[in-house]
DNA sequence: CTGGATCCGCAGAGATACTG
DNA sequence: CAGTATCTCTGCGGATCCAG
């Protein structure tokens, strides 16, 4: 990984991590689940059917890295049928937050950016 | 009443403009771009240089795909040499506020997802 | 200076089948 | 129930060249 350190935060004339972990919310999936992981502690299917449209293996494979990046924990209760649940972290439910922001925002102008879309494709017809 | 159920599946269904939104931030230079736009007025050039790593082409691209979105207004000034300069809409500046929540959130948590990686893939070692 | 066009490699993401 | 293992396809993203 690392293939560069993209100076984001330039702006901020400082190196730090930032871009790193800023790509680990810009997946397409990453925001849904820890939205839909925030209502801890929630099991592997119950994500499974909240976020339709994702398929096993993305679950799976964005649900490890969230636990790698120390957003999420995986509880396994050794009872059968098998039962996981993941509950976010503390720093996880502040990024939460953060991720609440952004979701309002996309709720609030939703339309507006609808709009401009469709403005644009006008103005750029053939 | 108790929405124990979050509305993800409208995250991430395509009906809901949430997702759209939020896919449109989710790419791998988005943020990156928004964040070194807010400081409108902002040149093609100056863009380029500030988001080291990023190559013409995806700059390009991204900056077309925010203006259609109606989050940058792209002005021409015919002299010569070429001077276009890129700004925030009203509703841009309004993300580009949740935007510092998340770097903001990056920087302070840094640090602390390096940690919980080490220790992932350690206890994870072979 | 500010782009557009093209070629191409690689990681992301879907479908499906199998296992503890 | 909760994953893992492949296989494949798509599109992102990089490099390079061309143009207004």
């Amino acid at each position: 990984m690392s293939q560069s350190h993209i100076d984001v935060s330039a702006l901020a004339s400082e190196a730090c991590p930032v871009s790193e972990v800023l790509d680990h919310v810009s997946g397409k999936w990453s925001i849904g689940i820890l939205v839909a992981a925030a209502q801890s502690p929630v099991r592997f299917t119950e994500l499974e059917r909240s976020i339709r449209g994702i398929s096993r293996r993305m679950l799976t494979l964005k649900l490890r890295k969230l636990e790698r990046d120390g957003l999420l924990v995986r509880t396994v209760h050794p009872v059968v049928p098998p039962k996981v649940e993941y509950t976010l972290t503390e720093m996880a439910q502040e990024l939460h937050k953060s991720l609440l922001e952004l979701t309002g925002w996309a709720r609030r102008h939703g339309a507006a950016v609808a709009a401009a879309q469709a403005a644009y494709d006008h103005e750029h017809k053939g």
